[in-house]
DNA sequence: TTGTTAATTCGCACGACTTGCAAATTAGTT
DNA sequence: AACTAATTTGCAAGTCGTGCGAATTAACAA
């Protein structure tokens, strides 16, 4: 993802207006390696400016997403997560916690696969899921998910 | 997953009642490689047995997917897809039309991974996205998903 | 065959997540 | 300062899935 800075340009060449609302999503997604869902987004947006609404964070999220400068990761179930690396890279899950971390596959296309016949392949996403860190070393840490 | 005589059996030896309803479910994912969702299985199920309800179908799912009978595919935003195949094996996914067909990775374990130093990592799941063999021959198909 | 009991079915309500809508507000420009 | 289109916001609504409770039924025993 862009600097704030270089996403206000962004956004006005885009025929988009820089709201204070936007600037401040742009300034706590900037460098954010959490994996952030829209609503824990809001819940600390709201927590410098009281007024932001839920579905302001939602929009600016999916306006994003439309630049290419976030990516959407939907891991089932749950709410999407919101991810600012937009480099070529995949997702490690915890099962404990719910915790998301970037991982980089060095020879993703050396795999060999079967069944892909006809298949126009765009992409391909790995997820992997385990225990965090933390969790291995906490036996019984309780989920985050809601569900 | 096993034959609709097999689950008949499991089921009694796991305390759990054989329904009219769970057989007919057990007939219809049996060899289905459809992918279906719960709702497109409630949809042909209505058809021989008029007063099953949607409930009983997420029920029976649950239950066949707590047993690893079958194999529960989340792919994000839209509803989750049943998989009675049970082998080790990933998805191709059609951005088109949702289609979503099995494939099979064989070096799965190969690929150099950065990034999970402490990670106990369980399981990968690959997906793959694209065009589907009729998509690609069909430039404008409309896409299934309700969103 | 009849009785017993725990499992199941089913419909409805509800919860989580997300989007549509419309009125009021505001950014960017003239 | 005025204008206009974009934005914000709250609420309603939609989708997917689960909790709950009353009525039903499979499985088993007498």
């Amino acid at each position: 993802m862009k600097s704030p800075d270089q996403l206000v340009l962004a956004f006005r060449e885009a025929g988009l207006k820089v709201t204070p609302q936007r600037q401040l999503l742009f300034r706590l997604l900037h460098d954010n390696t959490a994996h952030p869902t829209a609503e824990t987004l809001y819940e600390v947006a709201v927590r410098e400016m009281p007024g932001i609404s839920l579905r302001t964070v939602y929009q600016t999220l999916t306006d994003l997403a439309a630049m290419g400068e976030l990516q959407q990761i939907d891991l089932g179930g749950g709410a999407a997560r919101f991810d600012p690396n937009v480099d070529d890279h995949h997702h490690v899950v915890c099962d404990s916690c719910g915790d998301v971390r970037d991982v980089y596959v060095a020879n993703a296309d050396e795999i060999s696969v079967a069944g892909l016949a006809g298949f126009s392949v765009q992409s391909a996403r790995i997820v992997f899921s385990g225990k965090c860190p933390t969790c291995v070393a906490t036996p019984a840490a309780p989920p985050v998910r809601k569900k």
